[in-house]
DNA sequence: AATGAATGAGCCTTCATTCAT
DNA sequence: GATGAATGAAGGCTCATTCAT
C-alpha cells in the first residue's frame, strides 16, 4: 500500500501548484489577460508544464473552474425557508467579501460571467443552475407561488444579483465609499441588509399569488 | 484660421469614426481583448490613427468612456420620490437590456466595472457618484433616514445591483433561462419587478429610522 | 509621374529582400525546416515583417513559389522537335546544376516535390503542367504517336526525371562520385548525354506507333 | 546470464516496435517533420523510450536506415546483362510503386536523398554505391565500354533517376495525371517502358566505344 | 494631417531531451 | 530496465506602438 503510493504527493503537488496559482491569477486577471508564463512563474514550474499536464491554456482554465465547483459548500438545509434563505445569503456574502484562501473561487466565477469563455456552459449547468433551482424552491415556499413561476425566477435573480454585485462592482464600491471596511462585522451587516431587504420584497409577492404568471 | 483648419469636419469625422467603432468594440470585448486593429478596421482608418489622434489605446478608451458619460440621460425630476425611483429603474433597465444604438454605452460601463482599468476613477467620480448621490436622496426621502446613512447606501446599491446584473450576468441568464426573450414587454415586467421588490425593501426600512446608523 | 513613384523602391526593396532570402532559405531547408526568424535575419528585417507583408509563413512560401514561376524561361521554339528537345534539356540542366543567382528557384521546386505543401497544387497547374504538355507535343511529333498517348507521357517523364534527379539526388551524387565537378563543360556533357540517351529511347518508340495505346 | 536477460524478447520487442513505427513515420514525413512523440505513440511506448534505446532522434533514424539496408533484395544474377538490367528495373519499380509492407523502406531512401541528414553518408556507401557499381558493370557489359567510364556512370544514373523519380515526384504525378492508377499491370508497363527506353539509350552508346572517356 | 511600413516585446505552443524514481 | 514528469529552447504569430514620409 505505502509502496504503491510512494510519490503520488510529488506528482499531485506540482499539478496542484499549477492549479492553485492558475486559480488565483485567472481570478485576478480573467482568462484572456492571464498569461501561462505568469501562472508557471508563480507555481515555480516550467512553462511547458501547463501543456504537459493540461494540454492547453483553455483546458487548464476549464480544469480550474471544474475544481472550483467541486469545492462548493453544501446548501443550507434549514426547514424554515426564511432561515434557509438568510443562511444562504450569509454564506454567499461571506465568501464573496471574505479574504479566506478560497475567495478566488468566487472571484473566478464573477470574472467568467463578465467575460464568458467556452467553459461557461458547464459552469452554469453544474454549479449555478442547481443553486438557482434550490433558491426557486425556497422562495416558492415563502411566497406560495409555484417554483416555475417567472416571478419567482426574477426574485431569485434579485437576491443573487445583490450578493454577486458586491464582488463584481467591488472596485467601484471601494472608490465610491472608501471609508467602508469589509470587517467581519460589516460583512455581517451587509448580509443582514440583503436578507431583510429581499425578504420584504419576497413577502410582498404573497399578495400576488392569486394572479396569473408573468404576463397579465 | 479657416484655412489652417481647412477640413475640420473631415478631421473630426475620422476622429468620431474611431470613437464610435471603439465604443462598440470595447463594449463587446472589454479593454484588454479589444484590439486597436479591429477598431481601426471597423472605422476604416489607418492603424496608426489611434495613436495619432489619442496617443495610445488606454487614452482612446478613456476618451470613449468620457464621451459615453456626456450622453447620460438626465435623472428623473418627479416630485414624488417613489415615482422618481420607478422612473430611474425603468430607464436603466430599458437601456441595459434594450437594443438601441446607445446600448453599448451601458455595456461598456458594465465591462469596466468587472475589469477595471485606470480609467475607472474618473468614470466613478463623474458618472456613477452623482447618480448614487441622487439615489441616496431619493431613498432618504422615502425612508426618512438621513441621506448619508450607511443603510441608505446599502439600499441604493441593492437597487443598482439588481439592474446592472441583468447586463453583467446576461450570458449566464441566457443559458439558464433560454426561453426568456427580452421583448419590450418583458423588459417592462423586469423593471416593474425590480421597482416593486426594492420599494418594499426600502419601505421596510422606515421602521428603523429611530435607531442609530450602521455601527452601534 | 516621378512624384507618384516617390518611394516605391524602398517599399519593394524590403518586400523583395524578404522574398529573396526566403527563396534561398526555403530552397535550402524546405518549408518545414526553414524558420521565419532565419529568413528575417538574412533579410535584415524584423520578424513581424513577414506577417505584415505576407500574413503567414505559408503565404510567404506560396508567394515565393509563384514569383519563382513567373521568372520561368520561355520554352524553345525551334521548328525541329529534336532540336527543341535538345534545347529544353540543355536549358533545364543548366539551371538545375548552374550556380546562377536564380538557381534557388529550381532547388525550391525540387524540394516542394519531395515534401509537398498545400502550395503544390498551383505550382503543378501553373508551371509544371504547361511544360509537360509542351513536351508531350514535342515527343508526339518525333514519334508520330498522338500527344495524349500514355506512352508519350511516360517518355516525357523519363526525360524530366533524368534532369530533375541531378538536382534532387545531388548530395548523393556528390558523395558517390566526388571527382565530378560541375563545370560548364561537364554540365554540357550531362545535357548532351540526357538528350542522346532520351532521343534514342524516344525514336525507339516510332516502331510502336501502329499498335494501340497503353493497354493491350 | 539468462537470468540477467530474463525478458530479452520483451526488450527487443519494444525496440523493434519503435524501429517499425519509426520507419513508417520517417518514410512518410521525413526526418525533420517526423516527431519522436508520434513515433512513440504509434509504437505504444513511452516518449523517453527513444532516447533510452537509441540515444537521440538522429541515432534512431540512422538505425532505421541501417536496418532498412539489411533487408535489401539481392541483385539479379542473370548471365545476360540485358536480362539482368530488366530484372533490376522491374524489382525497383515494383518496390517503389507497390504497396507492400516494406514499401516504406524505399520511400525512406527517397526522402533521405531529397533532404539529406548526416546519416546519408553511410547509406550511400553501404547501399547505394554497391548497386551503382553493379549497374556500371552491367551497362559496361552491354556497351563494351569500361566500367569506370564517366559515360557509363551517366547511363547508370539515367536508369536510376527514371525509377526513383516515380517515387519522389509521386505527388506531382498524381495531380498531373490523376487518371493513372498504379495497378500491378500499370506498374509492369512502367517498368517495361523504362527498360525499353533505357536499353535503346544504352545500346546507342555502343557506337561511341571507340572514342575516349568523358573529356576529350 | 495622416499613413503605410516597420519594430520589438510578448504570447501560446511544441519539440527533443533529461531527470528522478 | 523503463517510465511519467519536468525542462529549456525555439517556433510561429499577434500586439500596440513608432518611424519616415
Amino acid at each position: 500500500m505505502q509502496a504503491a503510493a510512494a510519490h503520488p504527493d510529488l506528482h499531485d503537488e506540482t499539478r496542484d501548484r499549477i492549479l492553485s496559482s492558475a486559480g488565483q491569477i485567472f481570478a485576478e486577471e480573467g482568462f484572456q489577460s492571464a498569461t501561462v508564463r505568469a501562472i508557471c512563474e508563480k507555481a515555480q514550474v516550467n512553462v511547458a508544464a501547463v501543456n504537459y499536464h493540461f494540454g492547453d491554456k483553455l483546458a487548464l482554465y476549464t480544469e480550474v473552474l471544474k475544481l472550483s465547483m467541486r469545492h462548493e459548500r453544501p446548501l443550507p438545509d434549514a426547514a424554515d425557508p426564511v432561515v434557509a434563505l438568510r443562511q444562504y445569503i450569509g454564506n454567499m456574502i461571506a465568501r464573496l467579501l471574505g479574504t479566506g484562501e478560497d475567495a478566488w473561487r468566487v472571484h473566478l466565477m464573477a470574472k467568467e460571467m463578465a467575460q464568458p469563455t467556452p467553459a461557461l456552459r458547464s459552469v452554469v449547468d453544474q454549479t449555478i443552475r442547481p443553486k438557482m433551482e434550490w433558491l426557486r424552491r425556497v422562495i416558492a415556499a415563502i411566497t406560495g407561488l409555484p417554483a416555475d413561476d417567472d416571478r419567482v425566477a426574477r426574485a431569485v435573480f434579485s437576491v443573487v444579483a445583490q450578493c454577486v454585485s458586491y464582488r463584481t462592482c467591488s472596485p467601484v464600491l471601494r472608490q465610491l465609499w472608501p471609508w467602508v471596511e469589509y470587517t467581519p462585522e460589516e460583512i455581517e451587516r451587509i448580509a443582514a441588509h440583503i436578507a431583510d431587504f429581499s425578504l420584504r420584497g419576497i413577502e410582498g409577492m404573497k399578495a400576488l399569488n392569486t394572479e396569473g404568471s408573468s404576463g397579465e
